[in-house]
This record gives C-alpha cells, structure tokens and sequence, in this order.
DNA sequence: GTGGTCTAGACCACG
DNA sequence: GTGGTCTAGACCACG
C-alpha cells in the first residue's frame, strides 16, 4: 500500500507520512482501521522500524493514527480539522513557493487550477469540502 | 530585499533561492538588473559567502542568474521555460502534499482556488500565463 | 583506485569525477556498485570531505551514482544518454579545442584516430558504441 | 574576427588564444599578418586590455605570435612543431576526457570519428597533416 | 554511520 | 573586486 522510494531527496520517514495521509483522505483507510505495527511496516516497506516509529509518533501527535497500548495503532475516528494559524500561513507560503517553481517549469495559472481540480477528484469527497 | 530566517528549517541557500526566484517573477528583479556580489549579498543577509554562492550556483543552473565574467551576476534575459516532464511531475507531486496538508488544516479546495488566485496576483503579470 | 594529483591544475573535484566517470565506462565499477562513503573516499585520497561531497554532487545530477537514504552512494543502473543538445555542441566545440592543440604539438589527423581507437580499447566494449 | 562570449565559463584570455590559434590554423591569419595592439584588441572585443595581453603573452610564449618592439605584434613566420612529451600526454588525457563524456552524451565511436573529419574539413589544410 | 548544511577563513585565477 | 576551490570543523537530520 504504502510505496517507498529510496532515491528520493525526500526522508522516508515523509514519505510514509504523506502516504497515509493520503489513503486516509482517500478513504482508502478509514477510521478504525488498523495500521500494520511498526516492526510489520518496517518489513513491508524494508525500511528501519525507527524511521516508521518516527512517522507513526509524527501521525499521532497530528491526531490522524492513534495507539491504543496492547491493541495496536488505528485511524483515528475524528481526524479533526487543526485551524492553527501558524500552519495555516506556513502551507500558504509552501503553496507560493510550488507556484513559482511551476510557473518556472512553464505552467500557466489555469493548468494550476485545472491540476488542482484533479488532485481534489483523486483523493475524493473525503477532503472536507 | 532579501529577508532571511535563521531560525527557519528551511536552509539559507534555499531561502534565498526561492525568495530571488520569487523577486524576479514579481517584477521586482528585472531582467539584466545586476544582483549584488556573492560577498556584498552575504554581508547583507548576515550569512556566509559559501551559502550564498550556493544559492546562485543553483539559480544560475536553473537559468534564472548568470554569471559575466569580471562584470557580476545578472538576472537572465529569459528565465526559459523548461517543460522538463520529470520536474512537472515532481512539482504535481509537491502540490497534491501541499493540499493534503492543506486539508488536515480545515481549508477546503475552494479557498485553495482563492488563495491560489491571490498569489497569481501577488506576483503579478510577470507570471507567464 | 582513484589517483589524485593535488599538484594538478585540474579541481580535485574534478579529477575524483573524471576518473569515477571512466571507472565506470571501463566496468571496473558496474551500475549497483556501493562507493565509497564520502568520509571514507576523503580519507582514502587525502582529501576534505567537503571535496568529495562536491564530485558525488555532480556525478549525481548527471545520474552516473545515485544515494540510496541510508544505505550509501551506488553506481547508477543505467547511466542514460542525455542527448542534450546545447552538451553535445559543448563536447564538439572542446574537441576542437583539443585537436588544435594537438596540431600545434605536432601531431597529424592520422595519430589523432590511432589515439582515439586506443582510448576506445583503454575504456572497453563497455562504452556504448 | 574574435567572438568573446562573456556567459562561458571558460576564461576570456582562454577564449582569445583558443580563437586566434584555429584563425591561424585556418590561413585566416597567415604569418607576417599584424595582429590588433592589445589596446586594440581590447576595445573591439569588449575586454579588459590585462586580459588581451595575456593572451598575447601565452601565444608568444607558444610561439605563435611575436612581439617586434614598436611595431606591433605579428603572427609567426614558423609556427613550429613543439613535440613536448609532457604536452603531448597532456592532451591524450584531455581527449580522453572529451571522449568520456562524449559517451556520456549518447555519442559512439564512429560518430567521433566523423566529428573529427569535420574539424579537419573545417580548420583545413593548413594543418600538419 | 551517512550525507546535508553552515561557518570561518585561506588562497587563487580572472579581469 | 569577483567568483572558484579547498580545508577544517561543527552541528544536525536521517536511518
């Protein structure tokens, strides 16, 4: 499910973070499901069991994945909407900054728009829209 | 012009990069405008001169700068689109995480759409769309 | 296996990327090789890490080696012929160069093709021709 | 007749002997021929005279071009053959370099070959050959 | 242990 | 004065 690419420039600790991320909002896992344990992931994925425990606290302390001690770690019921200001101007300013690299790689504004629509359509009715 | 954050986890270089890219879409920075020397750009940021060259080693891979011999570093006449089909991924990439994130953070795509027009406005005409 | 004449005219840098790149053409190192570390190699040629850094940077933008997170810097499964076209006519135009100096050192066009069939058997049936 | 491209990399003195010696090797300039007083040349090609009359120092030293004091500087009757080991070892290297990236680039051998004859074609008979 | 970032400072080639 | 190369050394993120 959760596909790790070695070579990338990105940690794969981020990786794996931004792909459950994905498969919640998808809905591809839902709340209440259960997550592979750490050491299970780690072998799945062939990566070391720190740098999954690193995503998972990382999920958890966002209040997407939750560990019930004994029982494993689950997709939380309520992936509750954060509103922290703070975040909110630091994903805008990461907005700006994929923009102007786009418009660099010569996209136009429209395209963007026309990306974005795509994007919402891939991960579904599940984003909060 | 350029404001840096050490505090920041973005890298200096990085900071730099994306803020003259950024200069230089809005118009700001010109075409054929002379950027200050890789030590006078240093002791303006406060940073050091290595951190800056690498700042402008990138941008002048990237077409964005260059450099004439004895005379300093220039902005480029044609910041060339590249239409790289890797890079365009890459950035697709980028923007599907920013608007996971986004999600998580209680935004829906509509406001998305708005805050996108808003930094095409930000950044003005010089965009190329 | 790398040889570094700090006397050189030519960057260290320089010399660990070229004599990498014709490592490689030979087969001494094939695609899947584990390179040295960067502390390692700076320790083996006497060189500062920072130095070596710089050489696997390059060598990794041209997607000779590629560093796998974690594990280390490895010979790229397939070097890619870029037929970039502004690098070819830079490659012809260094040619030149390089044949009108051997004129001058009085060597004929004849010596030139001897010299260049022996490179060709120096670097082996692993160059792509 | 000197194209100086101020965005190369490779330094302006570098670019002017490179010039002059592939105009010589063409019978553009023939010996006996006067050259541009460095002052002059300066000016034409847009340079700094410092740089010009390095250029014309390296060719002197070469023997390619002469100095005859106040009356200006000629191309050699005598472009002699210089038949330097250490130079002709130098320049085996440097090809062999060129054609280590030429593989690179996506060239093979013959394509090599026939570049050559080109450069041949084009320097003409006024090389050794 | 591995590479990435950054600083401080030196020396040099170039113009 | 300008950027390019290199060293020494520090700290950190990642795995």
């Amino acid at each position: 499910m959760v596909q790790i690419d070695p070579r990338s420039s990105t940690p794969i600790y981020e990786q794996i973070i931004q792909q459950l991320k994905e498969l919640c909002l998808k809905g591809v896992l839902k709340p209440g499901d259960k997550l592979p344990s750490v050491r299970e992931m780690a072998t799945i994925i062939i990566a070391n069991p720190n740098t999954v425990s690193k995503a998972y606290k990382e999920l958890e302390r966002e209040g997407i994945i939750e560990t019930l001690r004994g029982r494993g770690t689950f997709v939380s019921e309520n992936a509750q909407k954060t509103l922290d200001e703070g975040k909110i101007n630091m994903i805008k300013e990461q907005l700006k900054q994929v923009i102007i690299d786009a418009f660099y790689a010569g996209m136009d504004i429209n395209e963007i728009h026309t990306w974005i629509e795509e994007i919402k359509k891939e991960i579904g009715g599940k984003g909060r829209a």
